[in-house]
DNA sequence: ATGAAAGCGCTAACAG
DNA sequence: CTGTTAGCGCTTTCAT
């Protein structure tokens, strides 16, 4: 900068005008300025400048999810990012695989980079650090689990009402012997999984078979030995709520492998590609994790700008995709 | 840091000293500094310090792609993440939409940020913006398409030969009537697939039907129409390769609406989630993404080291994943 | 082993 | 309209 105002032959401070579109510098100042910078190709230097700034923005967003390569973390940083451009923002993305000493390590590393605002979708059990993180100033929206800590503002989905509603569907087709197939209970989205699920045997009046409920599932293959047991069973189930997206994989698995997929219904929460190619194809509880980031980008830049107003939990409807499988009729009601 | 420094009764030095870890501060000291910075909350500045520091190092990498939702991208932006974070660099990530004025802006953006390197996913057509963003100094890596000018290093998987192999495994199936689906052409990986089934063909001794060549095909359902298209010929073809994502998924609904899934053989340019799901299973080329993007991520920073050395074209290996699609002999042949 | 002074690239606050 | 001075938080260089 010091070299393009002595070539402009003005001084560092019209340059700085100038690059940034403030006023006070006359038209043919301007031109002269750029084009020294152009021929010096200048480039601003964003850090300095938000070292000096009064605001100290770094126009920059952290985003901690579990990992990028994680379609449903893929699809929300970019709802983030989308947002953010819009504001010339840029956003550092990191994975914590979960692991709360990295999550740590991260908000570290963040923190140390002055990002203006986080949005992290928290590893399970303690949000301490988060807390911390927090009240430190940093501008913080959880996403996909509710924030257990004041201050934060969190941004889920309608985990429970729309489990709920998956069991008065199959309700109303005929089926009460419903399995509930879910992943570790430790995980909030789970336990409100599985409180949907509940809810929604009593509202359609089924009694819930204890043994057709399965939890603690972690990926497709104990989904789906656990899926053949329960269609194993003197009495199986006629349809299947599937509450997480490897869980229903498995349990398609198993479906395919006894050759039931026409016969058995299952719905399953969380989309994925290429449900809809398979036979019959698969009925999902569908996240709108676009909106959700939308939606928490939204928040965390408000509040960057300085809203102080309390903090709010956004809950993001999730949409049942009826596609077919969800749609059988339980035996003998066709 | 001031306000550390006078708590604990030292010079600003000195904390700076032990913040870094660098000797020559007694043991006494470093325990009051960091009781000092604990009690404070204190919290180091990076962007100040890479302001200051010699190496001017931001800790920081930019991975530009054409939208991070897409698996493909999300994958990458991944590899290098995990990468990146073991030399405690943090990835700032974001979408062009392939869109040349948009990789611009992200270009300037990411630039004014001083990121220590790029990897960038570049957009189709004119090179020229990372060109000269390369010669200003920032160390690049293109990857999925190789740099078409001199100093930047690339990362590409073997479009032409693996495209090549699928051909003379359908050949030896007895495959003679193949035929070819493709992205559009001003892509590099498809005009390199396309060359790698037209040398298959060849090579095999198979003579290549123009008319069971279809490229320009964006999305699955004009790859669809296109299916149906030459299944409807009086020479229908008995094989198809079909050289991308969307467009396998296409010809996939073309072969199931027409009951053919198990008759004519099918396999696919790029992998995708449940591929094994399918009946019957799909045989694909695999990318690996991670080696890629660890790759990419591994010269770029090698750079930021000081390697000077000539650029490198890294071609990395793609596997073919025989699922049962594409094992499917040719008719009269079983 | 510790500290004082200078300055990275830039902008706030005040002159002219 | 334009320039001068000071200083953001930190590290360098050179002293002590």
């Amino acid at each position: 900068m010091r070299d393009v105002a002595a070539l402009a032959g003005v001084s560092i401070k019209t340059v700085s005008r100038v690059v940034n579109h403030q006023p006070g510098a006359g038209p043919d100042v301007v031109r002269r300025v750029r084009e020294a910078a152009a021929s010096l190709g200048y480039r601003p230097n964003l850090t300095a400048s938000s070292l000096r700034r009064s605001d100290r923005r770094s126009a920059t967003l952290g985003v901690v999810v579990e990992n990028l390569s994680n379609p449903f973390d893929a699809a929300l940083l970019r709802a983030v990012e989308e947002r953010a451009s819009r504001d010339g923002v840029l956003v550092l993305g990191a994975s914590d695989e979960d692991d709360p000493r990295r999550q740590q390590e991260l908000l570290d590393s963040l923190a140390s980079r002055r990002v203006d605002g986080l949005v992290v979708m928290p590893v399970a059990g303690d949000q301490e650090a988060l807390h911390v993180e927090r009240q430190r100033g940093t501008p913080m929206v959880l996403v996909d689990r509710p924030a257990t800590f004041a201050g934060a503002d969190s941004v889920t989905v309608t985990n429970r009402r729309s489990s709920c509603e998956v069991v008065l569907e199959l309700a109303a087709r005929g089926h009460r012997d419903i399995a509930y197939l879910g992943d570790r209970e430790t995980l909030w989205t789970s336990q409100e999984r599985l409180a949907g699920f509940v809810e929604g045997m009593a509202k359609a009046g089924c009694r819930l078979r204890e043994e057709l409920v399965r939890t603690g599932l972690r990926g497709a293959l104990p989904a789906e030995r656990a899926a053949l047991e329960l269609l194993d069973l003197d009495r199986p189930p006629t349809a299947f709520y599937t509450a997480q997206n490897l869980v229903t994989v498995g349990a398609l698995q198993a479906l395919r492998g006894r050759g039931l997929q026409h016969r058995v219904a299952i719905v399953g929460f969380d989309d994925f590609p290429l449900a809809d190619l398979l036979d019959p194809a698969v009925t999902v509880v569908r996240q709108d994790l676009a909106t959700v980031g939308t939606t928490a980008a939204d928040l965390v830049l408000r509040r960057v700008e300085g809203d102080a107003t309390d903090p709010v939990h956004v809950v993001v409807p999730a949409t049942l995709v009826r596609r077919g499988s969800g749609e059988l009729p339980a035996p003998g009601r066709a």
